[in-house]
DNA sequence: ATGATTTAGTTGAAAGTTGAATTACTTACA
DNA sequence: TGTAAGTAATTCAACTTTCAACTAAATCAT
């Protein structure tokens, strides 16, 4: 049973133009912002996704964690997380040391190098955040993007549950 | 010369709760909601991009359009239009045209089996767009959303130009 | 205890992506 | 007209991500 059959029948329900405009002007403005920001970010030789993990680790208690929350919270897979940390730990970022209470388990450590080089970063990235979003949203879009967005994701959170039960993973 | 030098000076303007809020929310999201639409494309054997290329061809006049024209509209590079290419013209959704016009150029062409196959697809797509999204926002939300994402987009424009002058490409 | 199952994490191969180099053709202009 | 510069598209090599298989340790059920 691979899958779930999710062909639909009956006449679908097309996109009006309102809904069709919200949709198109968010992935049009999400690739290009993407895009630009991780352009910005290269000058640190960094890509999104490794900054996340730099950022979550330098936020731990001891700026550790454990790779499975750490892949968890960064949302990236297990194996990519693995295969991410080979390449920051050859940059000196980062170190894995094993885990005491289950001898399964590894930290994944912040370096003090791996420390400098996100402080370096963190004020670009900011920076960035600003130029390419932030600063170009009132107030009021801000909480309003705040609003719908924290909306979608308890919607994807509600439907995950639902359909994960019936899956099987 | 590589690349701008961007390196940040001054104390920089961290966000503020607010500004993070968005931020944070929207990210989160975003990625969240990416990952659940392409899930639901796999149904099809489609990737986002993939499908983006064919809903692209099916309107164009004759369902074809030159590499390069279809790679800019479809926001991905050449490079990776020519390989997806290669892999969409194995599962026989399109082929390639020689241009009588330009010798150096091809036409991206879609078959009767891509017409069929995005065809099926489409309902499915939408509907994933309205469960997964539009659905979960009033009609002033959209319209919000339209307008913040424009100006986005907008916005990254007037950089892009501006910054795309000094770097050459 | 002991075997079965689950969990933590890694690995290797395959597939996808990128950017630079390359090929073939076109255009501009002296 | 000939040649330099530009453009269309592909290819190569390096790198990244995914998927499935695997090891080892922990937990669970009897």
């Amino acid at each position: 049973m691979a899958g779930k059959i999710s062909t639909y029948s009956g006449e679908p329900k097309w996109l009006n133009p309102r809904e069709m405009a919200a949709w198109r002007s968010y992935i049009v403005a999400s690739r290009r912002l993407l895009e630009a920001m991780e352009l910005d970010l290269e000058n640190h030789d960094l890509s999104m996704a490794d900054y996340e993990v730099l950022a979550l680790l330098s936020d731990a208690p001891g700026r550790r964690l454990r790779m499975s929350e750490l892949a968890e919270i960064a949302m990236i897979s297990k194996s990519r997380l693995s295969h991410r940390m080979k390449v920051m730990e050859a940059a000196g970022w980062v170190r894995r040391e094993e885990c005491a209470e289950d001898k399964r388990g590894y930290f994944a450590v912040m370096t003090d190098k791996g420390w400098k080089a996100i402080v370096k970063a963190a004020p670009d990235h900011v920076n960035s955040v600003r130029n390419r979003l932030v600063d170009h949203l009132t107030s009021k879009d801000q909480e309003d993007l705040s609003k719908i967005f924290n909306r979608v994701t308890e919607k994807l959170r509600d439907q995950f549950i639902k359909e994960g039960a019936s899956i099987k993973k």
